[in-house]
DNA sequence: CTGTTAGCGCCTTCAC
DNA sequence: GTGAAGGCGCTAACAG
């Protein structure tokens, strides 16, 4: 097996420098068509692939981009990684995933990605990245943040998740239910992620608006998760006075309201009604209805913006910080 | 912001060569302790990580592997992603995902990658890579294939999907079922799948096994996805003469199947048993009884086998193809 | 055990 | 428009 073709092979094989070569490479200007043309037959001859090592350790960049992502925590996220993939796929950047665990590990990630010129840019999907590492660490790193409400220093693709609350417990007073339950999250030990309580905050609004009961004893939070969905929606279920209809704050959850539904006996919609938030893959499985957040779309997004930022050295203000567009999916469960 | 300490500037402040301090990064034996120390106080005290395209260029390494994957296609391969995420998290190497839609586009990304010296090794999900062009190509590199049964001439983690289809028909049968019908993948377009073509494979044998029905109507093909298998469990359903249980490819499938069922009243399992292939997350939302086929601890597997060959130059015969265990995964709707 | 030195493959001034 | 030469940060002989 053979050494691979270098820089100066072509230059031999196109009667260039090296210098020329690198040139159309990189399509620089100052190259007469002819000579440009010789290079890219040598190129094409030689089947000629620039060393990427040696082209980031001279050019200093990369041609990478870090995701960073709690990857095993909910469905959701491999949506958008998705998403993300699709566009960077179409450019010269490699994706490296990171996937982290806890808040901790974020931190490890992170400060070992920082100021070590490792990556060109990174995305974060829904955890809530520290600002400050970067901002003292790497200040020039273009970071882009997906689904977290939190960020201040970075631009963002965020989901109105109070708006998002009222959009789901609106639609369910429209379609005539007064009483109306809600399944969410206890505080996340890992990530502290808040978009459940921003969705309670809009049900709890949505609510008031309209004057509707508010009974404690029919919003129960959990770990977030099927199972402990399942077991709140339970005791709901059994209490001498239910709500007609519930409002999970994911969909993973809704999936464990249909079946504690289910297991009691209760018709959905005609008994209970059940609507969910994010739209997974799943639901429409299920024929959950639910609030569409535009999963793999944001995806795209995020990685287009950093993609120009890359490309522009700046990102636009209009485009700092972009609520994704929120929509009900009208299904089966309502 | 200044330039990032080099291990010219460890090597100063140590009072040693660089070459002392290539090595203790590098753990070389041949270091005095006290040196070694010294060293490792000055990397501390600079905060000095290697750069790694410089590591790269030099040593010939990437400290990368490359994933591919048909990303978007079907579930079960975000979580065998997943898998081999944990894996290469706790290693040095980088996960570098490349995620294609078609088997052009799998041929185009594996000449950008082969020779090229641009990855370590390579994992591939599901898809059946052109050998050759490794073999040919770069016939060093290391290869393992996760979930591809044709593949030949490299290491791989496979479902014995002949078995498998037999397990479940002989599940359905030790139910009492007799009448049973099958759902699955017409030819893929994309990626030539056969898995769903093997597992039919192995409901025919156990069909045949016991003389059982065995009826043309019973057994329609579609292109993968909930909606075809919807489609033609409805096609079944509508039969005079009806199947009591259905066997489907993958779970994605059967949640089309269960889908139909509840559209035309059929209680399942009471009226008619259902059982699916894979056990995908949202299998365990349904209640889908299926065939666990250990996704995520595959995507484990592969990673680990890939990281043993890296580190000791080649891969233990016995470790050439390993079957994954199958298991009946009883939920509620057999 | 430790230091010196020559690359790895490419990019980028700076001359011409 | 093109070439020569230095350097990016690290590793791997080769000496000593």
């Amino acid at each position: 097996m053979m050494r691979l073709p270098t820089i100066r092979d072509v230059a031999r094989k196109a009667h260039v420098s090296v210098a020329t070569v690198s040139r159309v490479i990189n399509d620089s200007p100052n190259v007469r068509p002819e000579t440009r043309q010789r290079v890219l037959d040598a190129i094409e001859d030689l089947n000629f692939h620039p060393n990427p090592a040696a082209q980031r350790l001279s050019g200093g960049k990369t041609s990478t981009i870090g995701v960073i992502a709690p990857f095993f925590t909910r469905p959701a996220f491999a949506t958008r990684l998705a998403g993300i993939q699709e566009i960077l796929d179409e450019s010269k950047y490699d994706l490296v995933l990171y996937s982290i665990r806890s808040l901790s590990q974020l931190e490890k990630r992170l400060s070992s990605l920082v100021g070590q010129n490792r990556v060109d840019g990174l995305i974060s999907i829904s955890v809530h990245i520290p600002e400050e590492m970067i901002l003292e660490g790497d200040p020039d790193l273009p970071v882009v943040s997906l689904d977290d409400e939190r960020i201040k220093h970075f631009p963002s693709i965020v989901i109105d998740n109070v708006y998002g609350g009222q959009l789901a417990t609106q639609y369910l007073i429209d379609k005539g239910y007064t009483r109306i339950g809600f399944i969410g999250d206890s505080n996340d030990p890992h990530f502290n992620f808040v978009s459940s309580q921003r969705r309670f905050e809009g049900f709890r609004q949505a609510l008031e608006a309209k004057m509707l009961a508010f009974e404690p004893q029919w919003h129960l939070f959990g770990l977030h998760g099927v199972e402990q969905a399942y077991r709140n929606a339970l005791e709901i279920f059994r209490l001498p006075h239910q709500p007609e209809a519930i409002f999970a704050a994911s969909d993973t959850q809704a999936f464990g309201v249909l079946k504690a539904a289910r297991e009691v006996g209760l018709n959905v919609p005609d008994d209970v009604a059940v609507i969910g938030f994010d739209d997974i893959e799943a639901s429409e499985y299920l024929n959950l209805t639910t609030i569409g957040a535009h999963l793999y779309d944001s995806g795209q997004m995020s990685a287009r913006l950093l993609l120009r930022w890359l490309l522009a050295g700046d990102v636009h203000p209009d485009k700092w910080q972009t609520f994704l567009p929120l929509e009900i999916i009208e299904r089966h469960t309502v």
